[in-house]
DNA sequence: CGAATCCATAGCCACATGGCTAAATATTAA
DNA sequence: TTAATATTTAGCCATGTGGCTATGGATTCG
């Protein structure tokens, strides 16, 4: 009944080479029809379905169907709250912790 | 026998709640010693000790023993490579793709 | 309608993960 | 030397993951 953070599906979405190469892939057009995405890779067509799914549920990648084609596409500010993360915690890091940064980690934000 | 790329740890590494606690709670000292660690948690304690060699394999903690205790504390740069892959990658995102950041994730770096 | 195309889902397998308790190791204290 | 303490390692279990092939649903083409 626990629930799951949204950053941990997003980073675990990004715990994976070939999901890490499947946005790079997404990122040089608007949008992708999943087939073309799955030519891309030497992984059997449903493994890369199944990835896409991870992608979609971390937030980080969406899909329009048109006719029997799927068009996947990146997420404008899908990387976001897993970037503001990292961006907090590197100062804290780096020896500079605040009360703000405190506060939000209190809510795993 | 495909080796597996350092930021596949590092992502996989934040991809859970408890080991991101850890994180936290190791930001507010210098160093910790496992047993304190593992006190703030609900957890038993050889389920922390799991935890904390997860995030020293993906090179954000390291310990230092002294006597019988292990020190624990975070690695410096240690946020560093993932926190880049997710810069290059938030600016593609947005639409401005250059040939740097293109030649940098040929290797996945 | 029937066949072809695009893609997801179902089901299987081997292995990884996160949790536990119990045992082993290393160090310090009595 | 024996006992206590700090922590890891060894097993065990249930569940998740990434891979595959085979099947199914939706859409388009002949």
């Amino acid at each position: 009944m626990d629930s799951i953070s949204p950053l941990d599906h997003a980073f675990h979405a990004l715990g994976n080479g070939t999901r890490r190469a499947i946005i790079r892939f997404l990122e040089k057009e608007e949008e992708l029809p999943a087939g073309e995405i799955a030519g891309h890779f030497a992984s059997a067509v449903p493994t890369i379905s199944k990835h896409l799914k991870v992608l979609q549920a971390a937030g980080l990648v969406t899909v329009r169907k048109e006719g029997r084609i799927r068009y996947y596409a990146l997420v404008p500010g899908g990387l976001a709250p897993a970037r503001s993360w990292m961006e907090r915690h590197q100062k804290l890091w780096s020896g500079n912790l605040d009360r703000l940064a405190d506060y939000l980690d209190e809510q795993d934000i």
